[in-house]
DNA sequence: GCACATCTCCACCTTTTGGGGGAGGCCAGA
DNA sequence: TCTGGCCTCCCCCAAAAGGTGGAGATGTGC
């Protein structure tokens, strides 16, 4: 039985969606909360496997209430059930989503969804999958094709370097200086040098800084990848 | 009426998705293909609205097709309809999905998927929507939201230091020199040295290579913001 | 064999960078 | 009023970076 919570500030709009829910055989409705507040503190008391939220609401919003939530739950750790959220608002602009999706949401829908089509998102987000509304997730493709695309036309550039410039590129992306690269490579000094500079001159840079951009815009460095730790 | 193409090289899996579509009202399937040569060519002679495609294929796998095909569909331009593509397969690496995306595919789906929820998928694409299997819709999300949250810790960081400070760093990101930051913020050139060196004092860094790095780990830079004509 | 690219290193030089001071002006909060 | 933070600029200096030109040792392909 999949154990559901639904918060939002206007109780017939709970009311409308618990209706939907308790009509399956497998989702029951545990409980409901009209604000970030009393979600939080209802969550913690009824353990529910799916929050439905909503974000505008008084006191706190979805969005804040979703991002206590599951970090309290991540930290708790002992929950069988790590208890997942599924966003529900009338509009869809980007900002809500991406912070949505921070703050760790699995699901955001609009809340015109026919109720079958509610159903199958709570019962995909139950097993571990994720559901967004259509529009969104063209949008999220969007960005994300985006982002490892930029690097099409500038990896060309890229091929014009020989291995070992690359790797010094590489090293240089990394926050390594010349002394730190040759140590890497097992290299002098010298020759890595003459490395930077030839592959500088290659690529059109003027210096180690212009280098680390080109090295993030064309994809052979990316975000997440370094721990800057230095 | 939604004018569909089905490319897979086993005719039986072909004919099977063909039924399930011409059974509904609005659907029909006026092309199929079995590799992905041929996808090209059907796709240019029917102008179907929706593909779905198949990955393993011989002489030319789903992907490059789907690549191909998109590519013209730009380039030609005068077509009223896009023409989108939907990816059917059997499994879900990672890497297949992400050369998918970044092929132009509007949806990624399972073959195991309920014949409903498949027309649903080509109703939901046609519409301009996109559609992927929950598995994969968290798996994207979670990338996502990796990306945009390793700014979180450094992002703290990044508010030690003043607004100048933060200024001359963007700047630094942007691959300047100092004396092309002095002219940039109207300040002379011992001054943006002065920032420069407080600012690495206070986020621990060495030169400025690796705050080009910390700009970009933090999200004060992001790919794609910068033309690297330098 | 010869041409060509790559990788390795050297020396010499100029420019840039970064650190350590110090100093004046400005403004907000105690 | 005075203190403290911020922005501005200066000096001097050492280290790092970058450019130029040269050199020997490998290959690989014609």
């Amino acid at each position: 039985m999949l154990r559901v919570m639904v918060v939002d500030d206007q109780a017939l709009v709970r009311r409308g969606f618990a209706l939907v829910l308790n009509n399956e055989p497998d989702i029951e409705v545990v409980a409901e909360a009209g604000t970030g507040i009393e979600a939080i503190e209802a969550a913690r008391e009824h353990q529910p496997d799916i929050i439905l939220m909503d974000i505008r609401m008084p006191e706190m919003d979805g969005l804040e209430a979703t991002a206590r939530i599951l970090q309290t739950a991540e930290s708790g750790g002992a929950d069988g059930t790590p208890c997942r959220v599924i966003i529900l608002t009338t509009f869809d602009p980007d900002e809500y989503v991406f912070r949505a999706l921070q703050a760790g949401a699995s699901g955001f829908v609009l809340k015109d969804i026919p109720p079958e089509a509610l159903v199958e998102a709570v019962r995909t987000v139950a097993d571990g999958g994720a559901m967004l509304a259509p529009g969104i997730t063209q949008r999220l493709i969007s960005q994300f094709a985006q982002k490892m695309g930029t690097g099409r036309n500038l990896a060309e550039r890229l091929e014009r370097l020989t291995t070992r410039e690359r790797e010094v590129l590489e090293a240089i992306a990394a926050g390594k200086s010349n002394a730190e690269i040759a140590e890497a490579l097992f290299i002098g000094p010298a020759t890595v040098k003459t490395h930077v500079s030839s592959l500088l001159s290659k690529l059109g840079l003027r210096d180690r800084a212009q280098a680390v951009v080109f090295a993030y815009e064309c994809g052979l460095a990316a975000v997440g990848e370094r721990d800057v730790g230095f």
